[in-house]
RNA sequence: UGACCUAUGGUGUAACUGGCAACACGUCUGAUUUUGGUUCAGAAGAGUUCAGGUUCGACCCCUGAUAGGUCAACCA
């Protein structure tokens, strides 16, 4: 009875057209590519583009290469190219083969001369305003430009002297020939080269012109042979640019794909935002704990397999989403439910005594998992000093409290069933102690009290517990999309979005705590070593809230 | 006075390609529980944007609306 569905689970329209593409004998096997600009850092919209890209090639038998798409050198750096790599692999994929659009800087140049000889492009030398001015409007055709019938000689003469850098940027540009009356704006004479003087972080000063995205993205497909080029829903007009350039130069048909990008609410998903957070400081880096970005999320402690989950759950289709959050959190809880160690920390400490307690600690052994039958279990002090929440106790209790309180039995968890009978208080009335009873045959796994309780709370002994710092975190947006909303999505910052708990008792057993495990503190949620703790001072941010049926009520 | 893309419960995805809408998240009950977690059982919630048409039969095909999105960067 176990579930064999996968197999069954229907087929995104991506997955149909490679099934139909196969069985059609099209192709032999598919190619496919994810292709990042390294001008900033990963985010889930391209972990559900990975997924897909590298998801399809493996279910249907192919491969995936990763590409750079660095064709514009003054936005491109190396320090980007790293962090791609990183959270490719940490997601979980493997490429075929590194590429770079870069690498083909030579192959395009020669592709472009093809098109000046056969007529098909021209060296243009009118500045981007008067190229904006020409374009014409969606409803009205654009002009040609004067420059647009010169011979192919001169223009040859004209393309060698732009990389020769005989020219100023800007002075001239190679444009298509295609249709300035085209529907599709894209095709009136898109621009093929542009000039500039700027440090490619692969080709140094080799070269001062570089194409444009629509001259290199599918001859770097067509190069590598790629036969599905899966791409998101803003190039849906590119297409048939992407397809002129592929027939007019003759070269391998690679076929672009698009669909919908991922949106998440509470949330901004694109890189000039999220580069905006990080230069403006809203955030700490590219990698806080609250970004969208997947060195972000793996920091606080996501798992590679519950965003890989999440994408499959959000789906791939054509229309445009915003899928909420809180999916993304059940596809974490549901991972770390059944991996997480288990252990205690106490946010807001208060004392308790154990009045019937001397002063030797009573060791038990408390299990990291229930959920894991081969999880083990660890040794816990239990003494006569504890610390428990100061939520966890209540003078005057409402009906159903589970807690501890006044003349009412409740389990410290692991340990023994203790029964509340007084309170010490400051002089301002804060409780400063709260006195208890242990009941001794009421002992974790050997209990023969018979006594029914219906709390259990989480305990740390005084003095073995262990300060640490907790970071916790609220959503990024005070609304559910700040892109849709009037004025700046800055506007709509929660500024209350981390929370700094400076020093919350833990049980001595975290003192070892490795960002190779994450944490369930008990009652409290997951948690995750950051990579700011130190020897003496170990930090942890929460990863999830534990759902909580009880929070909600009140 | 344009072209292109899209439209299914609150959200996301399905519907064997024409046989009277399913799954998940979320929400709400109840049971179990040494985490008010987990697990288990159950409930509410859409008649598929609208109007026509074809058909014995339409979420699916056709026509026309409507709504949302995209396109006029020497960005990708």
């Amino acid at each position: 009875m176990e579930s064999h569905t996968e197999e069954n689970k229907s087929l995104n329209f991506i997955e149909e057209i490679i099934e139909k593409d196969l069985q059609e004998g099209r192709y032999s096997s598919i190619l496919t590519r994810f292709p990042p600009e390294p001008n900033g850092y990963l985010h889930m919209g391209h972990a559900s583009s990975i997924c897909l890209n590298f998801g399809v090639a493996k279910k249907f038998g192919g491969k995936t290469n990763l590409r750079f798409d660095d064709t514009n050198p003054v936005t491109e750096d190396t320090e980007y190219v790293e962090s791609i790599q990183e959270d490719v692999k940490w997601l979980g994929f493997e490429w075929e083969n590194v590429f770079y659009a870069s690498d083909y800087f030579d192959q395009l140049y020669d592709y472009a001369v093809q098109l000046i000889r056969q007529g098909d492009a021209y060296v243009c030398d009118l500045s981007a305003e008067e190229i904006a001015a020409q374009k014409g409007t969606p409803t009205e055709a654009g002009t040609e430009s004067p420059y647009r019938n010169r011979s192919v000689e001169e223009n040859l003469q004209l393309f060698a002297d732009m990389k020769a850098g005989k020219f100023q940027e800007g002075e001239k540009t190679l444009r298509a020939k295609i249709d300035m009356a085209s529907t599709n704006m894209l095709m009136r004479d898109p621009l093929l080269y542009r000039i500039k003087y700027a440090h490619h972080h692969r080709t140094g000063d080799k070269w001062c012109i570089y194409p444009m995205y629509d001259f290199a993205h599918g001859q770097s497909d067509s190069i590598e042979r790629i036969t599905h080029s899966i791409c998101t829903l803003e190039f849906v007009p590119h297409r048939e640019l992407y397809d002129w350039c592929i027939a007019r130069l003759g070269i391998y048909p690679s076929k672009q794909y698009e669909f919908a990008r991922l949106n998440v609410n509470y949330t901004v998903m694109s890189k000039r935002k999220l580069l905006q957070l990080v230069n403006e400081q809203h955030v700490t880096g590219w990698d806080d704990p609250r970004m969208p970005t997947i060195s972000g999320m793996r920091r606080r402690g996501y798992t590679a397999a519950a965003i890989r989950e999440f994408c499959d759950r959000a789906g791939i289709t054509k229309r445009e989403k915003v899928v909420d959050i809180s999916l993304l959190e059940f596809c974490v809880r549901e991972e770390l439910n059944k991996t997480a160690l288990r252990r205690m920390v106490v946010f807001d400490p208060v004392k308790v005594v154990i009045t019937n307690m001397d002063e030797n600690e009573i060791l038990l052994d408390i299990e990291n998992n229930p959920e894991d039958e081969n999880g083990g279990t660890r040794q816990v002090a239990f003494t006569r000093e504890l610390y428990i929440e100061r939520e966890d106790f209540m003078e005057n209790p409402p009906k159903k409290y589970f807690r501890m309180a006044i003349g009412q039995h409740v389990r410290l968890k692991g340990a023994y069933i203790v029964t509340c009978h007084d309170v010490v208080k400051d002089a301002d009335g804060n409780i400063t102690e709260i006195h208890c009873t242990y009941i001794p045959e009421s002992r974790s796994g050997q209990d023969t009290s018979g006594l029914k309780v219906q709390g259990t709370l989480h305990w740390v002994s005084v003095q073995h517990a262990l300060p640490v710092e907790i970071r916790e975190y609220d959503r990024l947006f005070k609304v559910e999309n700040p892109n849709a909303e009037e004025g700046d999505f800055k506007d709509y910052i929660n500024e209350n979005s981390l929370h700094v708990i400076p020093r919350a008792m833990a049980e001595p057993a975290l003192a070892e705590a490795t960002t190779a495990n994450h944490f369930q503190f008990l009652r409290k949620g997951y948690f995750y070593p950051d990579k700011e703790s130190g020897k003496g001072h170990i930090i942890f941010n929460k990863t999830v809230g534990l759902k909580d049926s009880w929070a909600k009520k009140g």
